[in-house]
DNA sequence: GGCTCGATTGCAAACGATTGCAACCTCGGG
DNA sequence: CCCGAGGTTGCAATCGTTTGCAATCGAGCC
């Protein structure tokens, strides 16, 4: 409350004064301002604005030493061919839109980051959307598409049908990155998720856990789905069913901690949690050690999914699931390669599997066999 | 290692189908495809182009009438001026780019994502680049001023001044979010880093801690040095000399970690830790408690800066230093509009105060008392 | 020497808007 | 009845590229 918005002003020096004169001056005011055309290269050189622009593509046909003279004073004058009027022309923008919602989970940013530095190391430039709590990408969407976007990539939860095709009839292929929509044959790329559920159903089985649960995340979230279905169906084909826990309304911390309590009141001798991500397993933990003083893993196991950074404090030390997003970044861009030199591809969903990281939170074999041992 | 990358292809049907024949059909190929021009929108109802242009802009002379007939259609038709031809006349793109770098700290993603949305919802659009660890900015801003944005937001490190004049002389306004670049008169909008480092120390001053010291973070980061610098000037104030620990290279959890041991072997009988950011605190705290078994905050506080979510976890319960990220958000849209309509507008540097939030890893006044009394 | 061919290059028409200027219309006052 | 003013509208130029087509040039071949 302390805080109101106090600025203070500078004062002015060096390259900024010859604009600090009373009225606006048109070169501050103009983002083009400084910028050079064609025309000006093209002048100096004694050659047509044609010849400027084919010098710029590689496949044209103009004479090697044209092109390097072209080149050379372009780089002297510090020109770039306009995007947008190369746009107007060309109809394609080297634009692909990303939707993000709220990040309640570090895996997104991380995502984020990693996908940027793909694309735009590609010569992609990426437009980021946020798409608030409250709303759908559908309020989002039309701003999105205004700049043509190549493709539209969405990281956040659901997008409805109809913007699918919005998206699709506005020329911009719609990539889900991290989610799938059922029935609707977009492109995706996400981990194997329904794979790594039964990779930790399997680790958690060897190392002797019987009595087993999952957390579940945001009800509709394909990756909630996916990763508890792989767990549930191997612990199934070892004869051992796994309770679920449903309740939680986002991927939160607060949810894994309240799940917790709720699976530990109805199933005490619960030996083995998999949580559907590391935010929601370390809010188990927290919630087993704060609220039950249970230890962790000597009482009971917790494995996570994402390996977020988190993941590896110290202080939690969570077993968990690696979620494979350099490889998942590359594999869109790879998929957006295809996409430009095949505009009618078909939809695809690509899988990738990530892998088993063994950290703290998961008896050991030694431990569990000692503790079947104690057992009837 | 098991994780290749395996595709597999859905079966198309519906709405993409059409496009599914031998070549690429040329609707798909290109961003543009179904895109309605003025002139379309302009035939059906017998005006000329510049009057539909007319209609979509506030200020110019049309007849209401005339103008709703036009929207009316537009909105039927799914008409939206094209930004790019738009730009090109205008010489004003909506863009604004944002520089990020990678995140450590999960203040970044949630500043990005606020900013974001207080942007677009001021109807411009944020190209995000992502600054690798290794590069500097520089090797990134040439593809950001491509597109000539109305200003370029720098989250990273530091820009060099080079930059902050080729950004300049492009016409682009160059705002620093959350940094500034102490000798460049460049715009700015941070947290009152010193005024916060002011709170903690006369926060820790008051319940009875005397012998305290500074965890700071990436050295060259003017966050780091305020807030470190209003620490130990409040310290001073009340006679107190403060131990600094500059060893840290970023703002990590190891950092912290690595900072408490070392702060401990000099100073064993410490009582007061304040780190430059929230991970770096709770590295600390793990690595008090994991490394040194210490209790915090029995034998030692810690207070952090920034409450990102994870400082509100039990596990660590972090009493911290609240960074106004909405505010902060909002005070840069402000100064875009200012911008806006005054593009000479000296560049100002704004400061946003924040607020102590009072957690679990402070001694309370009570404890301190009974400490104080028991000392000789 | 004339002719053809291929490689370079320039001309001019787009792309889809914005905007200064002129034309037009209507209306009211003299 | 004529004239001017004010409000609408259209014409056409412009922004900075790309690109099909035609023109030019030099060389090789008969």
């Amino acid at each position: 409350m302390t805080g109101g918005i106090d600025g203070e002003t500078l004062r002015v020096h060096g390259w900024l004064s010859m604009t600090h004169s009373g009225k606006p001056s048109s070169d501050r005011s103009k983002p083009f301002a400084g910028t050079v055309s064609a025309r000006e290269v093209a002048e100096g050189l004694g050659v047509s604005i044609s010849t400027v622009s084919r010098a710029f593509q590689p496949g044209s046909g103009v004479a090697p030493a044209t092109r390097a003279r072209v080149l050379a004073r372009a780089r002297a004058l510090g020109y770039q061919p306009n995007p947008y009027a190369r746009t107007l022309i060309t109809q394609r923008t080297r634009i692909v839109s990303v939707f993000i919602s709220d990040i309640f989970n570090p895996f997104f940013p991380e995502a984020l980051t990693t996908l940027t530095e793909a694309l735009q190391r590609h010569g992609l430039s990426v437009m980021l959307f946020h798409v608030p709590l409250g709303l759908t990408p559908d309020e989002v969407l039309p701003q999105a598409l205004l700049y043509k976007p190549e493709c539209v990539i969405v990281m956040t939860a659901t997008l409805s049908f109809q913007n699918a095709m919005a998206a699709a009839e506005a020329g911009s292929h719609l990539i889900f990155f991290n989610r799938y929509v059922p029935q609707s044959n977009t492109f995706s790329i996400t981990c194997d998720n329904e794979r790594g559920g039964r990779e930790v159903a399997d680790f958690l089985l060897h190392t002797g856990h019987s009595n087993m649960a999952y957390v579940a995340g945001t009800p509709d979230a394909t990756t909630s789905i996916d990763r508890g279905r792989g767990f549930v169906a191997r612990c199934a084909e070892a004869g051992i069913t796994v309770a679920q826990d449903n309740m939680a309304r986002v991927f939160s911390y607060e949810d894994g901690y309240a799940a917790a309590q709720r699976l530990l009141a109805a199933i005490p001798d619960l030996d083995g949690i998999f949580c559907a991500n590391d935010i929601v397993a370390i809010g188990a933990i927290d919630g087993l050690r704060h609220e039950l003083g249970l230890d962790v893993p000597g009482d009971i196991s917790v494995v996570g999914f994402d390996d977020v950074s988190m993941a590896a404090w110290p202080s939690h030390a969570l077993t968990t699931y690696r979620h494979p997003v350099r490889r998942m970044a590359a594999a869109t861009v790879e998929l957006i390669k295809e996409i430009e030199t095949d505009p009618g591809l078909a939809p695809v969903a690509r899988r990738i599997a990530g892998e088993l990281v063994l950290r703290g939170t998961h008896r050991s074999r030694g431990e569990a066999a000692a503790l079947e041992g104690r057992r009837p």
